[in-house]
DNA sequence: GCGACAG
DNA sequence: ATCTTGTCGC
């Protein structure tokens, strides 16, 4: 019973979701835009945001997107949302946004419309920016849809334009002394994609920096620096934890439901006269609205309304 | 046939 | 991404 949960990715699919990329990629902005950005103590950043996905075992179609908002520099949680989605597209390599990226942005909408004091002034994306086959990773992706400063943090490096994982550049990880060093990561087109960074002073594995949009690479690189206790910077560590554990939790009470729908489906319904649901529950910081549809995903810029144009 | 493959 | 306990070390 091996059915894929998504049908095999057609060619003309996958370059549709090309030509949008080379598309969107031309309004990244690859350098700083924040006057925060200017100072090397970053002054007057105080909301860091970070997002993931998480998934279940045996499920190919659920998973929880979460997004969290930590204060800076003191790093503690200021806002979290977690919900569960159904997911349209399956990974691969090269088009992780496609996966993933409409939740992500459909958090930010709801921060946007309940809390937008709490409205992060950076995000931090799982996955590459412009260290890309395209050079247009799911943190550019994010950027561009959302208008955020946004900051891609990978955990492998992604082996495009030349750059390769092998002796060399494991060496070059041997090299990395402390945390805060770090070392160009420099493809056959001459240009510095992203940089490796030994983000803890005990951490022998780097992180893989670049260039989401609204940032210079030496700044994204200082700020995930602070940004991390620990290998993982918080906001995006924060992010995972706390998506794991409502999942889990979604599960249990689901799990605890259906037997109680075996033993006895009538008597639940005199106990528990109202039915509650596990989002309401588990999780009072979740959106208030129901689930939308959004008429065109994909196509919709601006959509925080932050244009910067002056009424005419 | 072999290697690569962010999450 | 996910499955998983202990284990070694600071």
């Amino acid at each position: 019973m091996a059915h894929e949960a998504f049908g095999p990715p057609l060619r003309e699919t996958l370059s549709r979701w090309k030509r949008e990329q080379a598309q969107l990629k031309a309004s990244v902005i690859d350098h700083d835009t924040e006057a925060w950005q200017q100072k090397t103590d970053f002054t007057g950043l105080f909301r860091v945001g970070g997002v993931d996905i998480s998934f279940i075992k045996g499920d190919d179609v659920r998973a929880c997107a979460s997004l969290v908002v930590l204060s800076y520099p003191e790093l503690e949680v200021l806002y979290e949302e977690h919900r569960m989605v159904n997911l349209t597209a399956p990974y691969i390599s090269g088009f992780l946004a496609f996966r993933e990226v409409s939740f992500l942005v459909d958090a930010i909408q709801r921060l946007q419309k309940k809390k937008p004091d709490l409205m992060p002034q950076v995000l931090l994306v799982d996955g590459n920016g412009v260290l890309h086959h395209r050079g247009f990773g799911v943190a550019c992706h994010i950027g561009i849809l959302t208008d955020l400063p946004c900051i891609g943090v990978a955990k492998k490096l992604l082996q495009v334009d030349g750059l390769k994982n092998n002796d060399l550049h494991k060496e070059k990880i041997q090299h990395l002394k402390t945390g805060g060093d770090t070392f160009p990561l420099m493809g056959d087109s001459g240009s510095i994609l992203g940089m490796a960074l030994k983000s803890h002073n005990k951490s022998s594995k780097p992180l893989y920096i670049s260039v989401g949009h609204k940032v210079s690479l030496e700044t994204a690189v200082h700020l995930i620096q602070a940004c991390c206790r620990y290998r993982i910077p918080e906001p995006i560590r924060q992010a995972d934890i706390r998506s794991r554990e409502y999942v889990r939790r979604t599960i249990e009470l689901a799990n605890s439901q259906e037997a109680e729908k075996e033993r006895g489906p009538q008597r639940q319904r005199e106990m528990q006269s109202p039915t509650v649901s596990p989002a309401r529950v588990l999780q009072e910081s979740a959106g208030e609205e129901r689930p939308s549809e959004n008429p065109c995903p994909g196509q919709s810029y601006e959509i925080l309304g932050q244009s910067s144009e002056a009424p005419s």
